[in-house]
DNA sequence: ACATAATCGAGACGGTACGTCCCGTCTTGTT
DNA sequence: AACAAGACGGGACGTACCGTCTCGATTATGT
């Protein structure tokens, strides 16, 4: 037997293989463009070209058009799942609100919230993979917050753990997105999840 | 005097008057691709002035950029006041939540949600006309249903009703937003204003 | 009758005519890069646009490809007649080649020598009406000169003037083409009229 | 003392040695699509390297440049010198022209004559090359014809033999040149012979 | 009636980005 | 060390729109 790498039949195709540097430059040059404020649809391949150092053909030469480029982009984009202390369910989704807000404080964060303003119906394979990356996970990790909270009597045994998470999400995004400055946050987190978890009806009633 | 056919005092300036019928249906036109899914970077004068079948020139003499025309075009489209009948407050919130999600079902609701999805932070002038125009009445009118409510007694006497608001109009839009279909919102509207009207403590708490 | 200009047929085409300004700039920014060493294969759209000063599409608007445009640029440039003193053939003559050879002189010429030496079988549209443009006229001219030479006794009677005019033409450009310098040719004309006159054979075989 | 086959002095440098058969297929390649109506300046080391079934490294390796191949591939191509009769003058002139014409019909001939061709300006090294190779030998054999007529009478004493050259090849080669179909040449050479060996002037004046 | 003047549709303008093609250079594993 | 394969940065291609600009034609007013 002569020189063989492997025993496994897929063998590397012939000629230079792709540059890893280059995509990974071309990835950051689309977060970082995402990120200084273009939409899906302002983004032009030529100008990640230009940031990244890069040709254009070596852009197309990966991804034949802009969205999958940006859902590749966006799955390099690893958002944290926050680390929950488990001491209260009021304590862990206090947590959970702070970190959406903060979101926007750093770079690859503007990334999210930008994506996250942008129109599901026009861009739908990216939103598709941006719901799996960025949502799924960390909706999992809340969601099992919640069910933690109903086991323990913490929460209504009856509640609806969906629904729960959509109205503590789309409280926090809505408001989030019609702040000026959406860095000054305040105590929002806290007076969104005790007013949640109360209810707007008096106890009494 | 001279020959002037209106009785106000401003003198109509020489030359051919600038169309209506132009106006109202460039106005239309731009309604009607926002309607039908241009987000407003998308948006162009051409295709504009195109399904006006209108010079581009007629569009800048009235608007010098995009945004003054979508502004304007935003006025012409009276969002109505939902009709609250006013037996409780339960109820008014449903038919609330309810005008929110049949909004997508005809060409200039579409029009409002696909406004409401834009990012504020990339055309502030035309958000802000926006919530002026379609926003706030409406948010007054929510407003005195709750303040109502606490009055009565059918509200927490120390809820924090704007805080209420984002509540409810948050989950609304936040869940339409991410349905594949916008139109089948099923039982959505109860289910959200029973929910955070119980809150999600149980009871005995 | 009402305004109207003109009763002829042929009436304007409706919107902004196109500039002459900007063609006139093209056709010369095409025989600029031309005489500045461009061969037809080598000259670039994108380099005429620019030096232009001028969009492609204003380019590509009025010509669909590069060899129409050169041709244009070719028909703008008229090369002058010679002026014949009628003395005698050999001045005439004489004269004629000189024309050839300070041809090269000026920027226009250039033009007129680099596409003399571009391959006709690639190029046979343009070489075509080149011909028929820069080729024809003065050869005619040059005939004219031959056949009054046979007439009056100067030529042989049964000489054949047409490949007389190769003769000379070539002999003239095969010579300047190999000239490091193509600008100094001293007495070559006189030497190849002269020779050409005479034949190579003595006059007594 | 190294592995050594040959017994020549410089030692081999180590590693594979270079493949004469791809050199061979390169420069093949190179007289083919010369042959086939590539200008130097279209040729293509790109296409080159495809027709020889090659990689493009391996042409640089050897040559720097496009130039430098082109000399090289010229230098294999031996323009065979004309067989004289040295019955006369005249034949062996009408001989010399027919080669000329005759070029254009085989494919390495073609390749001579699209060098002869192109704009020696642009490509200054190539030409002096091909002077030197397929230039010079043919014209030294023409000039003995031309000196040995001048020696037994056959031509005027006086005869400046150079300029005699430039007229019967540049009249032959101009002549080819705007021809349709340089193949067809009919009495050309014996026409142009026999113009230029009796002069346009009348044996009389 | 008729000059004046602003508006109209149409479409050319300079410009930017598109996605493709090809260039000459480079970087692999194999020979 | 040379080979083929093929990715690389770069540049031109021809197309599609963009927002601006210029036309002749239209439609009012003011004399």
């Amino acid at each position: 037997m002569t020189t063989q790498t492997t025993t496994t039949g897929a063998t590397r195709p012939a000629g230079r293989p792709r540059s890893e540097k280059a995509e990974r430059a071309i990835i950051e040059a689309t977060l970082d463009l995402i990120g200084a404020g273009s939409s899906i649809s302002e983004l032009s391949i030529e100008a990640i070209a230009a940031r990244a150092g890069v040709g254009k053909t070596t852009i197309y030469r990966r991804w034949s058009n802009k969205e999958d480029l940006v859902v590749d982009a966006l799955s390099s984009l690893k958002a944290p799942l926050p680390q929950f202390a488990g001491r209260s369910v009021r304590e862990d989704l206090i947590t959970w609100l702070k970190v959406i807000s903060t979101e926007s404080s750093d770079l690859r964060g503007r990334c999210v919230m930008n994506i996250l303003n942008s129109d599901p119906g026009r861009h739908p394979r990216v939103m598709e993979r941006f719901h799996e990356l960025a949502i799924k996970p960390r909706r999992e990790a809340v969601l099992a917050v919640l069910h933690r909270g109903v086991e323990n009597g913490e929460l209504r045994p009856d509640l609806d753990v969906d629904l729960a998470m959509t109205i503590l999400n789309g409280a926090m995004v809505w408001r989030v997105k019609w702040l000026s400055d959406p860095t000054q946050t305040d105590g929002l987190p806290e007076r969104i999840v005790d007013e949640v978890l109360r209810g707007f009806a008096p106890a009494s009633a």
